[in-house]
DNA sequence: CGGAGTTACTGAACCGGGTAAGTGACGTGA
DNA sequence: TCACGTCACTTACCCGGTTCAGTAACTCCG
């Protein structure tokens, strides 16, 4: 039985009025009410076999597919979770870090029907504010906090909102909000060790913003290590992560007067920067400076020597943090979670010091 | 009924019940009707001055934001847009292209209060669909699409959705849906007008994925501006963006018995492999071989010698972008728009071959 | 054969905003 | 003095899907 236009009648041009289908669409066709298909289409017993089937045709038929408002206004959830990010554009783009962690942080929500909400600001204050409006106006479930820093407004404003959220970073930086992490620690204890064993005394290390909280736990494990290791004091410079401020740095340790024998770095782009102006002044990779690099990607290997790098697999971390989040949502607090330690990768950039 | 709070009264730890104020607690605080508090938030006629004064005064105070869910379901908008990325996670974080594409986005979007949807998916037949899902469900007013291919399903899969839709690359590429493009072609003609001045005959090129239309594009380009510069007919190399392949590529043009004196590569991170190829191949950059990368970004300043680069703002494309799609979400159909041409920055890794 | 229990369904109300159409109290001009 | 217009609000109903509380019809069983 084929009804005409309804209500919605002048229809612009010989288009379909792309009016998108609703349950009360599908109600019309099968000839029961609105609520009856609300339990079909659910799965939910009250109605026959024979009825269900019938309203699953004509939703398929028709290719209805619920409202996300409609169903966050009643259930009072919205399927999305949300990650702001306060990094200037260039400096984002130079790291694989975010990208690839992002990456598996889909790979999860995709998996349980939630999307991810994104937003890019110039300050951590402003990130704040963007998880305050989304969770104010309804817009997503949880967050992510990336990027902790010394005293940061947002782990307090977040609790303070009851919003589940996830901070990927250490349990010390996540005050009273949920920590998936790995063990910088233990990664840099290889580290040294490692260096410490090819001969190396003297280890400094470029570092990222001081302000992050896991660049100062960097540091303070490095003290610990080097002092028990028997290590010389370690230099350590404070850079933005990116390849220039890398390169000063750099260029900064190999003129000094306590030239180290080897650099540990924040993250690749850095390195490769090291090891361009590590060259450029006349220096043998490996033989007079071994270079190692926090975090791997492609860039670690294409260098020559390729450099030895701290390996973690970013896409499952993100995956974890994903999958901890979601939990959260659903059945309330959980404790946190530990990823994996970075394993070392040695690779040409390392070697005994000459 | 096994469940007893479910009223949500026994409070867990003192907190407040967390009800998320509405314009109903706003209109009984008031005193007034929750239409006269609709009236008054959104500044339309219909409340005194003073009424609207106090309302406002008091969503102020106890927090209100519109709910975006019921917004959504009267005004039929969701304020958000979408994205989907099919490429694989060690590729997107390699590209600093991507990230910093989404971050020029978020820039015109958050200052227009829209949200961005992100999702990665493995394939481009995902990707229709993560589309089709969003826009039956309602959650976003429009999307992007990027690497778009050969024959691209996703084209007219949009097209037919009538979702509103700007496709990131060019107008050949487009079909019925709205192009924002920069003009490859122009910039590729510079390159090779500056090679072959500098004294190159044969230029090759280490392309990305053959199925990308912009690949194709720049491959037809490459062909054509050639023969009208009188160079060789440049071979042409396909690889999947990695460092992995470009290295690959690099090494098979270096040994061939017609050895380019000069190679663009279609991203930074296989210009960076190629360079270090050509480096330990005994080669020198740029005596013996010169590279020009396309797409420039602090890989290719850190390297020794810093690469030429075909530089553009990809924050600013990316803000274009987002600043089409919205003004069709708004008010329609709009012709596209054409993004500033690359521009070449000639830096050491390029001179006359000897 | 009558009452209880089950099945398959429906009407009304709700979520949190929005719009259209009143309504009563004023002020104003003829 | 009265009809008319404005102002400042209100009532009623919508968006699309979910939930609660019925209600017939049918089955079961003593």
């Amino acid at each position: 039985m084929d009804r005409m236009g309804s209500e919605n009648e002048p229809v612009k041009r010989g288009r379909m009025p792309k009016h998108r289908p609703t349950i009360a669409d599908i109600a019309r066709r099968a000839g029961v009410s609105k609520v009856a298909v609300s339990y079909a289409l659910n799965d939910r017993p009250g109605v026959s076999p024979t009825t269900r089937a019938t309203i699953k045709a004509i939703a398929q038929e028709i290719g209805w597919r619920p409202n996300s408002a409609a169903r966050a206004l009643t259930r009072a959830r919205a399927d999305t979770v949300g990650l702001a990010l306060s990094r200037p554009a260039k400096l984002l783009g130079v790291e694989p870090f975010f990208m690839e962690l992002i990456s598996g942080i889909e790979t999860e929500l995709s998996a349980r029907g939630c999307a991810l909400l994104l937003q890019v600001v110039p300050d951590p204050a402003q990130e704040l504010e963007v998880y305050r409006r989304w969770w104010g106006e309804g817009r997503v479930d949880g967050v992510f906090l990336a990027d902790v820093r010394a005293p940061d407004p947002r782990i307090e404003g977040v609790a303070e909102l009851g919003m589940p959220a996830v901070v990927i970073g250490h349990p010390s930086a996540a005050g009273s909000l949920t920590p998936v992490w790995s063990d910088d620690s233990a990664a840099l204890r290889d580290t040294l060790t490692y260096l410490h064993a090819l001969g190396h005394r003297s280890v400094a290390r470029v570092a990222g913003l001081p302000e992050l909280i896991h660049t100062r736990l960097r540091d303070q494990a490095q003290q610990e290590i080097s002092a028990e290791l028997g290590l010389d004091t370690p230099v350590v410079v404070h850079t933005d992560y990116s390849g220039e401020e890398g390169a000063h740095a750099t260029r900064r340790l190999i003129s000094s007067p306590s030239r180290p024998t080897a650099v540990v770095y924040d993250n690749d782009i850095m390195a490769v920067a090291g090891l361009s102006v590590a060259q450029e002044m006349g220096l043998d990779v490996p033989g007079d400076l071994s270079l190692v690099a926090w975090d791997d990607s492609q860039l670690s290997r294409v260098v020559r020597p390729p450099l030895t790098a701290l390996s973690r697999d970013i896409p499952a971390y993100g995956t974890h943090a994903a999958r901890t989040l979601l939990t959260m949502v659903t059945e309330g607090p959980v404790p946190g979670f530990q990823d994996a330690t970075a394993r070392l990768q040695p690779r040409g950039s390392t070697a005994p010091p000459r």
